[in-house]
DNA sequence: ATGTTACCGTAACGCTTGTTACCGAGTCTC
DNA sequence: GAGACTCGGTAACAAGCGTTACGGTAACAT
């Protein structure tokens, strides 16, 4: 017998998808472990057989969400042919401009919602988040490689805090925060901090 | 006999604090009746007695809330000496610099996560969120006067978005969001956008 | 003084939750 | 082919939830 570690992992990532789900469209009131199991297709047998309990499942889901950003990111970093190129696509990536991103932002406030109450979620949002503020300073610095590092620190917090907030403002009415008009607010910021491309 | 108004609204404003209470303390999963009523200092009869059921509660939290920022917002912009000094003292009372702004954030992150599952809760928060977009898009207008609408819009939301986001980011991390990081980064954004004081 | 009424705590109801125990079906080993 | 083992579904459990019904108490009106 051999109990394949492929189909484990597949089996806890579309866990951690239905999560994300449940996560987006019920809210974080009906995130139970019952209806993660109703979209998955499959029992709360399953479930509870893959995850000791509903918390890892939950925490599976976050660390999952943030990976797989975070290959977004690079890919984007990567496939870029200017450093201001690769901050505004990274920036402009983060922002909810449809309904996928619109979608991730929603799962992002449910889990930062989530952390107030367990500290292990917390912490996991803590070094996410910090990994991801060092990635845009470095982007800053290398897009304005004469600015003293308080500058940087000080554009870079603006840029992140203005993404992450448009993203959960459109996320919660995105009538009224159409995509152009995010476009419209990142090229707006990177042109008065002097970073357009 | 009479049933005084001043009481039963008094009532309804603790209770609202108990709500504001547990939902930063304890996060959005502990908010039940009982940890409202236990942090009232009271009992779920009486919760029970002053609103017909749960969600009226929550509401009633969620729209006290909204008013009372609104109220702390226009003594502001009252007692500013210039548009661009209302517009710094209204944006930053918005950031989450202190640990009762802080505590405030929380709650915020704590409502727009429960609006997810609730078409009420989101209602009010995108009729709120949109006047005080308006707001700021007029105190933006007001401290540049020769500036097209387009320009004014894209700013204003580039400022709403990045003091709200900082104020998220800020509540689930304060450590790493100490006041005075976030004051500059105001102040860097104000500079770049040509609205200094 | 007494009946009435509003107020609010107590206790219970039905329901949903996370979690556990059990059990059948399929699969690999020898 | 028989047996052991893994997988996953079913059903039950205690605990906690929102909500409701009931009872006692205090203040008012007459």
């Amino acid at each position: 017998m051999s109990p394949p570690p492929a189909d484990r992992a597949a089996q806890g990532e579309a866990l951690s998808r239905a999560v994300w789900d449940v996560l987006a469209q019920q809210g974080l009131e009906k995130l139970t472990v019952r209806a993660v199991a109703a979209a998955a297709g499959c029992t709360t047998g399953l479930v509870m057989h893959r995850f000791p309990n509903r918390r890892a499942l939950l925490l599976h889901a976050r660390q999952l969400l943030h990976d797989t950003t975070r290959q977004r990111v690079e890919a984007l970093e990567a496939a870029a042919t200017s450093p201001r190129e690769a901050l505004r696509a990274v920036l402009r990536q983060c922002m909810a401009t449809d309904p996928e991103t619109i979608t991730w932002s929603v799962v992002w406030v449910g889990f930062l919602a989530a952390a107030v109450a367990d500290a292990e979620l917390t912490d996991m949002h803590r070094r996410n988040n910090r990994a991801w503020r060092q990635r845009v300073e470095r982007l800053v610095a290398a897009a304005a490689p004469d600015w003293p590092v308080d500058q940087v620190g000080a554009v870079a917090l603006g840029l992140i805090a203005m993404t992450e907030g448009v993203a959960a403002l459109a996320a919660a009415d995105p009538a009224a925060y159409p995509a152009d008009q995010q476009e419209r607010m990142l090229d707006a910021a990177l042109s008065a901090y002097g970073l357009s491309c």
